[in-house]
DNA sequence: ATAGCTGCAAATGCTTTGCAAGGCC
DNA sequence: GGCCTTGCAAAGCATTTGCAGCTAT
């Protein structure tokens, strides 16, 4: 384990949630080494690789609490699977077809101008760029 | 059927695929009046309202060779299932995640500035931004 | 004739759920 | 003790695939 055990049993108990073994081993691997961006398969593998036995349903549960608690924020660029990132802050996404992989781009980086005004009633929940990048053709 | 079905089937056979009574039966109600996002699902009820008999199958199997051809765009908004745009034109999208519907924004309308450099040999295979809108909260 | 299509049913892959046993407060 | 969590196995859902029979060219 890297994370501070003590620090990471506090951000679990912020999200009123118990610390237990599988989440302390969890929130470790996903916050103690900056952003991250993963998927339950992924996270499932890791936890395994450290020796620590999770069942792949825990990580869906926990997944989806740290999820509603703001700790993470789900991805979609994927039709087949999902993937959750460690950086919540307000910002877009590289996209690497080939190899299924994440990058940040900070907001301030790269900007959306111009969203159109909304009906009435209706807010933005988020917007989301997706910059899809791939290998270049073999010409 | 509203569409010209000799236009359709120019249209499929310009894609290089067999007119067939399935295929020209979606491509009229795919390409017969302005632009539609749809799921697999929503096509297969449409079909069969009109009296079409198609297999989800095969429903599958033409929205995704529509897709290779260039007659349709596959947009990624949603975890678990896919939507097609029969818009290709390059173009973003509002999200209504309450019902679950797309709306077209025109691409020089809103637009994406400041689109970091890629590495060496990548390329950008697309732009998508999704802005993603809610229902106001009941405050 | 033959290569391509269709439809069914079975299979797949990711994700969710039900429920009994175990762990935290 | 009581409620939250876990883990397993089963179920769920959208999508894909295998294959036998049909259809366009």
């Amino acid at each position: 384990m890297n994370g501070d055990s003590c620090e990471l049993e506090l951000k679990i108990r912020a999200a009123k949630l118990r610390p237990t073994r599988q989440r302390i081993a969890l929130a470790d691997l996903l916050f103690s080494g900056g952003n991250r961006h993963i998927t339950a398969e992924t996270l499932h593998s890791e936890a395994l690789e450290k020796g620590v036995k999770v069942s792949l349903a825990t990580i869906y549960n926990n997944l989806h609490h740290f999820t509603e608690a703001g700790l993470l924020r789900e991805v979609i660029v994927d039709a087949s699977k999902s993937y959750f990132d460690t950086n919540t802050s307000d910002h877009h996404h590289f996209f690497f077809e080939d190899e299924g992989k994440l990058q940040d781009i900070p907001a301030d980086l790269m900007s959306v101008e111009n969203i159109p005004n909304l009906p009435n009633g209706m807010t933005i929940a988020s917007v989301d760029v997706i910059v899809r990048v791939k290998k270049n053709d073999a010409n």
